[in-house]
DNA sequence: GAGCACTGC
């Protein structure tokens, strides 16, 4: 860990100087140091800056008292661009500006028009409408409403309606002129999501085609020009933010170790600062477990001349029972008069944007964060860590200054932020797989994707990828357009794969059972019932024997065993006893797709009951969440009159059809066991090492795997045992050794084929 | 035998 971490911080020119000695300077042993002395060290920075320009703030009126000058531009032009701060009261603003501005009856007055405002996240869309609605004094879901999957507030009177970026592009997908919007808002532009990016050339187009339709992008500041290019010179406005001046600070060399040097910053201003709570922002659970027990140890040794301290981790997989602690006062002095306490957050990018927390004074940014890119040479996503964006720094300033001034401790020099961080995070449509994309694309009926307008194109060999991706699932015919599969797969809130599986897996009678596999997998179930999962808490560094394996936390184990097994002295053994029951109880030995089969199966055998789930080790919000997903999933399977059928459960082939069915979808997810004992990835030939959260009694010579994963070594997860000849069978057009690398699987391959003529012969004689 | 930033449909 340690040794990563200083390969990722290298990325910044790192003084070549002994980490060593760095520790013993500024390190974490903090006792008996002189308090003063450090702080001045930033204090007296001459190079410490203001961020905010309070001064040009002034020039810009805020956006209530802007009401005119943006209706005369919005009548005036098809396409505005508005450009405003956190807290610039734009997202609400702006709507009901919009609603005052235009008729919203089409031309023969024969019905109403709604008003879109898309966010980026489902409780944004949620949230902001009912505050709307209040405002407006009308009851959410009438006039004002909102649209989010699993969840239509709206109803016919609904003129003004929050949505997801996503799902307005999933209703392009059934009204591709989207003739029942006059206006669309498109909110958070700035964050460039794939939906967003789709919707921005999409929009393009359509308002070519519906010159009576309006676009308004609202975006933070920093990208507002490129917008503006990009919508053809559209015109611009300003609205300021609320936000109080919040002070930046770098720090004069590298730092070596972010992890090490945010621990010493946090107990620094604890020392040193006036009262507020602290905000730093890390990676990954993993780490900011480790910073939180770091930073309790280190505030602990120093006894009663400081405040007392509430650490509180945040990050997405946290159960929300345990979010909410970021929502608690700092705790009060230890004794009357004494310091003052603080309340410590300790997140990943979370806190960025999705969660906004209050009290917040200090906060310290390392200048990294995982972020997902994906190779396309080898259809991988993965996770990396990486530095962070110019942009993502100034959020992540902002987020010092919402209630009062305050400050930010950058952990890097301002050298680097200046040379070395990227203007802006690049948009996810260049750090992703897009099969999926392309495929709503065609749906969408763009047929030429080169000459598309994206506003930033993809890599020409990500696209291609995706077309010869479902080129192979049968999506698309070999001109590229659409086939009626590919039509009934893109109306799946799935992948491409996944989508495939179900489609077909009434042929081989058993889409009951793929449904829920399908479910769980895109509920985000891969549950790790192996000991070993467990048992991690005895192998892990020292100092972390006390905690308990994420994997059980999230996982198989409820939100209230969480606070439960927190408090366990040695939770190990209980932990490690959990997992095997769970594994005795639902493990199929020939594969976890399967496992997480039995898991619903048992879950809805027992009628859904939470305390049934808590004995069982089983987290009752993810079966929830699936059983929510498989209800979806079934609505549309009935659209397109694709049966639901069960092989008998006693037959031989309940799960050999289940698994042919997986097959069916993910035939170029699959690897074979080499002799040398390696596993090695069909046409790609990447080694590749089986999870080891697995539920496999042995090694299979076929698997078809759910996820490729990069991380300490190339792994397959969710992984399930299948046979050489159901691949020349399924998937003949894709096991075409023709066109297969040399390797061991081809040359199994062919005997497999052999087999077959020979098999057919045969048959044919005996006729 | 290991370790999943964050969304969304």
């Amino acid at each position: 860990m340690g040794t990563e971490r200083k390969r990722k911080v290298s990325l910044f020119d790192v003084v070549d100087e002994p980490s060593a000695k760095i520790a013993k300077s500024n390190g974490l042993g903090l006792t008996g140091m002189n308090a003063n002395s450090s702080i001045n060290k930033w204090n007296g920075r001459p190079y410490s800056q203001r961020y905010y320009d309070i001064l040009e703030k002034r020039k810009t009126l805020p956006v209530w008292q802007q009401k005119e000058e943006f209706l005369q531009v919005l009548r005036a032009n098809q396409t505005l661009v508005l450009v405003g701060e956190t807290g610039s009261g734009k997202t609400t603003q702006i709507p009901q500006f919009v609603l005052d501005a235009v008729d919203i009856e089409t031309p023969d007055k024969r019905r109403k028009m709604m008003i879109a405002c898309t966010q980026p996240r489902r409780v944004a869309a949620m949230s902001v409408s009912r505050r709307v609605a209040e405002e407006m004094d009308v009851t959410i879901g009438e006039e004002v409403g909102y649209s989010i999957r699993f969840e239509d507030c709206s109803s016919a009177r609904t003129v003004l309606k929050y949505l997801t970026d996503g799902m307005l592009l999933r209703e392009a997908m059934t009204d591709p002129l989207l003739e029942r919007y006059k206006v669309i808002i498109l909110d958070e532009a700035h964050e460039r999501t794939l939906a967003t990016d789709v919707l921005f050339g999409l929009l393009k187009e359509v308002l070519r085609n519906r010159p009576d339709l309006k676009l308004v992008v609202m975006s933070a500041t920093l990208e507002a020009e490129k917008f503006q290019g990009y919508f053809n010179g559209a015109p611009l406005m300003k609205v300021p933010g609320r936000l109080h001046p919040v002070e930046i600070f770098y720090t004069q060399e590298p730092e070596r170790d972010y992890l090490e040097a945010a621990i010493r910053t946090v107990v620094q201003i604890h020392m040193c600062e006036p009262p507020g709570d602290i905000l730093v922002f890390l990676t990954g659970e993993e780490e900011i477990e480790d910073a939180c027990r770091k930073i309790t140890k280190e505030v602990g040794n120093m006894g009663d001349q400081v405040g007392p301290v509430k650490v509180v981790p945040l990050y997405s997989t946290l159960p929300p029972a345990m979010q909410q602690k970021i929502f608690e006062p700092a705790p009060p002095p230890v004794k009357e008069g004494g310091p003052p306490g603080r309340k410590i957050v300790v997140s990943t990018n979370i806190a960025e944007t999705s969660l906004t927390i209050d009290g917040i004074v200090y906060v310290i940014d390392p200048g990294f964060s995982k972020q997902k890119v994906y190779n396309p040479r080898v259809r991988v996503e993965s996770l990396l860590v990486s530095p962070i964006s110019k942009a993502s720094a100034h959020q992540r300033s902002g987020r010092a200054g919402r209630t009062q001034p305050g400050k930010c401790f950058r952990l890097y020099t301002e050298k680097s932020f200046n040379n070395d961080l990227q203007p802006q995070t690049y948009p996810e449509i260049l750090r992703s797989n897009l099969a999926n994309t392309v495929l709503i694309l065609k749906k969408l009926g763009i047929d030429d994707l080169v000459h598309f307008d994206f506003m930033d194109p993809p890599a020409p060999e990500t696209l291609m990828r995706a077309l010869e991706v479902l080129n192979y699932l049968g999506a698309l015919d070999d001109e590229g357009n659409l086939t009626k599969l590919g039509e009934i797969m893109s109306e799946f809130p799935l992948d491409p794969q996944m989508s495939k599986m179900l489609v077909v897996s009434s042929e081989f009678n058993c889409s009951n059972e793929i449904l829920s596999v399908a479910a769980m997998l895109s509920a985000g179930m891969c549950l790790r019932l192996s000991s070993a999962t467990v048992l991690s808490g005895f192998h892990a560094p020292v100092g972390m024997h006390h905690r308990i394996s994420k994997q059980v936390l999230m996982q198989i184990v409820s939100v209230s065993q969480y606070s439960l097994m927190k408090q366990m002295v040695s939770p190990c053994l209980e932990a490690q006893k959990a997992a095997d029951e769970a594994k005795a109880r639902f493990g199929h030995i020939d594969g976890d797709h399967l496992t997480l089969l039995n898991v619903y199966h048992a879950y809805k055998q027992n009628n859904e009951d939470q305390s049934w789930c808590y004995e069982n080790f089983i987290n009752h919000r993810a079966l929830k969440a699936a059983d929510n997903v498989r209800q979806q999933l079934v609505r549309i399977m009935s659209r397109f009159n694709l049966k639901l059928c069960s092989t008998d459960f006693n037959s031989r082939d309940y799960y050999v059809n289940i698994r042919k069915a997986m097959l069916a979808g993910y035939f170029m997810q699959v690897a074979h066991l080499e002799r040398t004992g390696h596993y090695l990835t069909v046409k790609d030939n990447q080694v590749v090492h089986l999870h080891p959260s697995n539920c496999l009694d042995h090694k299979p010579e076929w698997v078809i795997y759910n996820e490729y994963v990069l991380t300490s070594r190339n792994f397959i997860r969710t992984v399930t045992d299948i046979r050489g000849e159901w691949l020349v069978d399924i998937a003949p057009h894709y096991y075409d050794l023709e066109n297969f690398p040399q390797c061991e699987a081809k040359r199994v391959l062919e005997k497999l084929y052999r087999k077959k003529e020979k098999d057919r012969e045969e048959s044919r004689n005996r006729r």
